[in-house]
RNA sequence: GGCCCCAUCGUCUAACGGCUAGGACACAGGAUUUUCAUUCCUGUAAUCGGAGUUCGAUUCUCCGUGGGGCUGCCA
């Protein structure tokens, strides 16, 4: 492994709805510039608009993130399913540091880095629609920032309404370097004096974002592009405060099939839809990891351990990545292919049991799996593929018949009486697949017939179905007594 | 409208300024197979457009075009 400064990174979202596909991604890459470098990896919840939280979806983020195995070092968890927090730099949940943006906050007007507004809600709408029609930039016209000292501390005392701003410096070029996209500029007079504290006493993202961050000693910021713009206000904060500013990583957004923003609309977005769906986390954070970054190599399969290894954020894309699931399925495929049948069993086994019982006490379920583990791409179809085993229906003539493979209404009997007479030679303690593959063989020579007219007949009576597993290994599955009792009926 | 970011097969992507632009998914065809899958082989398919720099641009510069983000007392 490459020897990098040891990391801090973060994942900061904002509990408005469940963990969406791409936030899983943020703090995927986050979580492997932490593991890295021997870091550490935090879960902060950004609830400082306390209109849009949305109760339950602090449980949501952290189950979901757990569930992609992507553990924290400290913040925000859950321990006997209720919310706690584990680290010594917390509170890390913004809505319980609340003194300390004020305090912030206060030294930033304190140090003329910040101000006072007293504007309503609906002069701003008025002065916007002026701007726009004017065709300018819809910016803050700084009519507070002209107010008098007296004025602005006789107006407090009052009681009157009013937020903070950041008092942008106007003449200056702000330069800084992203680590994915290189370096970038931007004038500062047209950047608006954004809002840091609202009336309600409650800080923007803005400020909160850039205090956490600084008490929380994060290294590296990693984000969404949508932040880019918003970028200098939050180094003009780090420098007004006196910090040091982290590195930032802005990612390229995740879209949809046409290429707008990633949204509900054209599919799934939450990440527990995929749990649901029966997706293993270990396709689901492959899929992810490769949307927007490549190792350099030919290698595509990926375990949470080998990107760790692996990652860095030079090779991460420009460019926003479609949302295109055909690869999550193929990757699926992988991944369940590679679990031991013991493991794969143990994860089909709730499926098949919600629909059949007796898959519960299946001494021979791990046997009955193996069948399987080759053909299916989601877990719950397991159930599905595995009903002949424990709801036997007799196959239909259509199914049973099958003219390119030789099984007439003519000569279905005389193939049930050569399957029934040479598997009832089979003495059951000789059962098994070579054994019953022989005597198949066997009959098949004696009886001059092609294979798949023996062989489908075999399959679809102890089956009932037109696709399944192979005849060999379903009867062997089966015993010698059910596979006669099958053939019989 | 303003500011910013971006641009290679349908999709995810590779290619110190230098080879027939490579791989994967998907798709098509074939092989194996008792079915469906799996597996294996083969094939179709891309540098947004225009200038410039250069002996030589996917790569560097500029201009277009297209897409995206931001432009909230949302995050």
């Amino acid at each position: 492994m490459r020897m990098l400064r040891i990391m801090r990174t973060r994942f900061a979202p904002s509990p408005t709805g469940v963990l969406h596909v791409g936030g899983v991604r943020t703090a995927l890459y986050a979580y492997l510039l932490a593991k890295q470098t021997k870091g550490q990896f935090l879960l902060r919840i950004e609830d400082t608009d306390q209109a849009r939280s949305v109760p339950g979806t602090v449980e949501n983020i952290i189950n979901t993130l757990s569930w992609c195995g992507l553990t924290i070092d400290e913040g925000v968890t859950l321990r006997d399913g209720s919310i706690t927090e584990i680290g010594k730099l917390g509170p890390y949940t913004q809505s319980k540091r609340l003194d300390l943006y004020k305090k912030n906050a206060d030294q930033l007007v304190a140090s003329g880095h910040a101000y006072p507004c007293f504007c309503t809600p609906e002069r701003l709408d008025e002065m916007r629609k002026i701007q726009q029609a004017a065709k300018q930039a819809p910016m803050y016209d700084r009519q507070c920032l002209k107010l008098s000292k007296e004025d602005v501390a006789q107006k407090i005392a009052a009681g009157e309404k009013h937020v903070l701003r950041l008092k942008m410096p106007h003449e200056e070029k702000i330069t800084f370097t992203d680590e994915i996209r290189g370096s970038l500029e931007f004038m500062g007079h047209l950047i608006d004096d954004q809002v840091l504290m609202k009336s309600d006493g409650f800080p923007t993202y803005h400020l909160a974002h850039v205090v956490d961050d600084h008490f929380m000693e994060i290294d590296m910021v990693i984000r969404g592009e949508e932040w880019l713009s918003s970028l200098p206000k939050h180094l003009v904060l780090f420098r007004a405060l006196g910090w040091k500013a982290p590195r930032y990583a802005h990612l390229p957004l995740l879209l949809n099939l046409d290429r707008t923003k990633l949204s509900k609309r054209q599919g799934d977005v939450a990440a527990d839809e995929y749990r649901q769906k029966g997706y293993l986390p270990e396709a689901m954070i492959n899929f992810l990891a490769l949307l927007g970054w490549n190792p350099g190599t030919e290698q595509e399969i990926f375990s949470c351990n080998e990107l760790i290894e692996a990652f860095s954020l030079d090779r991460v894309q420009k460019a926003g990545a479609v949302f295109d699931l055909q690869k999550l399925d193929w990757l699926q495929g992988q991944w369940i292919r590679k679990l031991s049948l013991s493991e794969f069993a143990e994860k089909i086994q709730p499926f098949v049991m919600e629909k059949f019982p007796a898959a519960l006490n299946d001494a021979d379920f791990e046997r009955k799996a193996l069948l399987i583990q080759e053909r299916m791409i989601l877990l719950p179809e397991a159930a599905e593929m595995l009903s002949f085993f424990y709801a036997f229906t007799p196959p239909t003539a259509d199914v049973l018949l099958n003219a390119k493979q030789g099984v007439t209404k003519d000569n279905v009997n005389m193939l049930k009486e050569v399957l029934v007479s040479s598997l009832s030679s089979l003495d059951a303690k000789k059962w098994n697949q070579e054994s019953v593959e022989k005597v198949l063989m066997d009959a098949l020579e004696k009886n001059d017939l092609k294979k798949g007219q023996l062989l489908w007949t075999l399959r679809a009576l102890l089956t009932g179905k037109a696709f399944s597993p192979g005849a060999f290994e379903v009867a062997t599955a089966l015993g010698r007594e059910e596979t006669l009792k099958r053939l019989i009926s």
